[in-house]
DNA sequence: GCCGTTTTCGGCCCGACTGTTTTCAGTCG
């Protein structure tokens, strides 16, 4: 079982507990188990397995430890079974809607005995919900207006973060087997968009029966759609679709370039095959009958006259060009990155304290970090006001006489107010070495008035970063209304920079935007925003969405020694 | 349900915003 599955399960179980109005630091505890599996870089079933205790983990008592413990092994969790019996679960969809919460749902269930989404429809075209104490004409409208544009849970791409996590073992289950000569994702996921709809792995392998049978009898499978020779379909109980595709070695590059994609840009590439006479399908390149090359991608490419292009580009939005005129960029690697800009400490809302996110950091390779916990406005996270930030600055100073190898930097994430003023006043930025500067409130102001906010921000000479600049959470916030192309502008007219959050729930920027930002002359950062040790490792993510926009080492602000970073930062 | 150089019991981030109110509950972050 997945971590995204475990704590999903957790979730739902502190959905459920809150309908029931149960105990509100109950329930906190729950989620806070839920996030904490979310975020764990490592499979909590194997930490299972390995007889970890994980009640060592902070926010896992015994008790939860052992709930972990018997969903993993049994694949129950019997707290939930008893929830379940107590509220029909159909209930949690009503709480997707905005406005809708335990309080709202348990309402409506009790008073009108709705239980699912469909029902909320009819009770509200029917003008029934209006007339519930609580309820009017404006909530009423706007219950109908959000399930108008609710997607079907089912077809929501899974994002990518996720995604890893299940591809991850699975392809490392398959690769067991000594008939498997190589195997790869293929798909979205290679090209790193920030969601796949399912995932496509491809073996080479002579002998594929065994293959097949391996892969359609692992314990995560729900359902076997198909299975045949070259190709089996599955879903897996999280209810992702995965193909497996079984190709000859001679035929791997071939495959692996048409499974890839995406589409538009495998007929492009095809139509220049057929420029050349060249027929090009999985399977190889052929002339005529004969199949002239297939074994690598380069030898594919190497036929329609081009270099191999990074699977990042394959957009058939110019990387095709860009080949061919001999100027594709020379994507970042996650190796060219030195820092990480971007993270909390349990001064805030972060898990673990500021030594260990440094030694943390330190054991990845770092050069240099900085600490943005929150500032005051963000009460609920705990914001620094100016006092609390100075002793901060001051325990950082005590931590770099002492730590070797890493540089600890002062910095804060600051709230960027509704009129465009930052959060902390100018004598407190002045101290620290960076800021990045984010939106947390009023994400519904209009286009301009988000637009003008941000711009004037940016005039304090002590904007650095624009955190996750278009705020959206992927499949469950759209970005914020706002003008990139003018803050973009506004960025390189004052000098700033924009973030690019490796968080999997934002990879944001995402990289459509991060090319625009390339292509402005403005640096981006590739940050974790981490709110935990284990989440510094999300860099990777931000750097696949860094990849897809076109980005190259220079073109970001972290892959700079320290002695530039402080120089690039002064306004 | 978790946690403890205040504590093994009694705390647990709390303010802004909205729509419904007539003094506030529910939701969100």
């Amino acid at each position: 079982m997945h971590n995204a599955e475990i704590a999903r399960k957790f979730h739902e179980l502190a959905d459920l507990l809150e309908i029931q109005d149960a105990n509100p630091f109950r329930v906190r505890a729950y989620r806070n188990v839920a996030s904490i599996i979310e975020g764990s870089s490592r499979a909590i079933e194997d930490r299972v397995g390995k007889g970890e205790d994980l009640s060592q983990i902070k926010g896992i008592g015994e008790d939860l430890a052992g709930q972990i413990e018997s969903l993993v092994k049994n694949g129950t969790l019997s707290q939930l079974e008893e929830a379940r019996k107590e509220v029909p679960e159909e209930l949690i969809q009503l709480m997707r809607l905005e406005q809708l919460g335990p309080k709202r749902t348990k309402q409506l269930h009790d008073d009108l005995g709705i239980t699912s989404l469909d029902q909320l429809r009819t009770a509200a075209e029917e003008g029934k919900i209006s007339a519930l104490s609580g309820f009017g004409k404006k909530s009423e409208e706007k219950i109908l207006d959000e399930l108008g544009k609710l997607k079907p849970e089912k077809e929501q791409r899974m994002r990518l973060g996720e995604a890893e996590q299940v591809a991850g073992p699975l392809v490392d289950y398959l690769d067991e087997l000594d008939e498997v000569k190589k195997i790869v994702v293929a798909g979205s996921y290679r090209r790193r968009k920030e969601t796949v709809g399912d995932l496509d792995i491809l073996v080479a392998c002579e002998d594929s029966a065994p293959v097949m049978k391996r892969f359609t009898t692992h314990p995560e499978v729900a359902d076997v759609v198909s299975k045949g020779k070259t190709r089996s379909t599955v879903y897996l109980k999280s209810g992702l679709q995965v193909d497996l595709r079984v190709v000859a070695e001679k035929s791997y590059g071939a495959a692996l370039h048409y499974f890839t994609g995406s589409k538009a840009h495998n007929v492009a590439i095809r139509q220049i095959g057929v420029d050349r006479g060249l027929k090009i399908n999985e399977y190889g390149v052929h002339k005529g009958d004969k199949l002239i090359a297939g074994k690598t991608e380069e030898e594919v490419f190497d036929q329609v006259g081009l270099p191999w292009i990074p699977p990042e580009l394959r957009e058939n939005r110019g990387e095709i060009e860009a080949a061919r005129e001999g100027r594709l960029p020379k994507l970042v690697e996650e190796k060219d990155i030195r820092g990480d800009l971007h993270m909390h400490t349990d001064a805030t809302d972060g898990r673990n304290s500021l030594r260990e996110m440094a030694e943390a950091a330190k054991k990845l390779g770092h050069d240099y970090i900085a600490i943005t916990d929150h500032s005051r406005r963000l009460t609920m996270a705990n914001g620094l006001t100016p006092k609390r930030l100075r002793e901060q600055m001051e325990a950082i100073d005590r931590l770099n006489e002492e730590l070797e190898g890493i540089r600890v930097l002062k910095g804060i994430e600051v709230d960027i107010l509704e009129d465009g003023g930052l959060d902390l006043p100018d004598d407190v930025l002045k101290e620290l070495d960076v800021t990045v500067c984010s939106i947390h409130s009023k994400l519904n102001l209009s286009r301009k008035k988000q637009t003008e906010r941000v711009l004037r921000a940016m005039d304090n000479r002590y904007f650095n970063i624009l955190g996750h600049p278009t705020g959206r959470l992927i499949n469950k916030r759209d970005p914020y209304p706002i003008d990139l192309e003018a803050i973009v502008e506004g960025a390189r007219e004052r000098g700033c920079c924009l973030e690019i959050n490796s968080q999997p729930k934002r990879l944001d920027l995402p990289g459509r935007y991060a090319q625009m930002v390339k292509e402005a002359g403005v640096l981006g950062v590739i940050s974790t925003d981490s709110h935990a040790t284990d989440h510094l490792g999300f860099m990777h993510l931000g750097v696949s969405q860094a990849r897809r926009g076109w980005m190259e080492k220079d073109d970001l602000l972290n892959t700079r020694t320290l002695e530039h970073l402080k120089k690039a930062l002064a306004r």
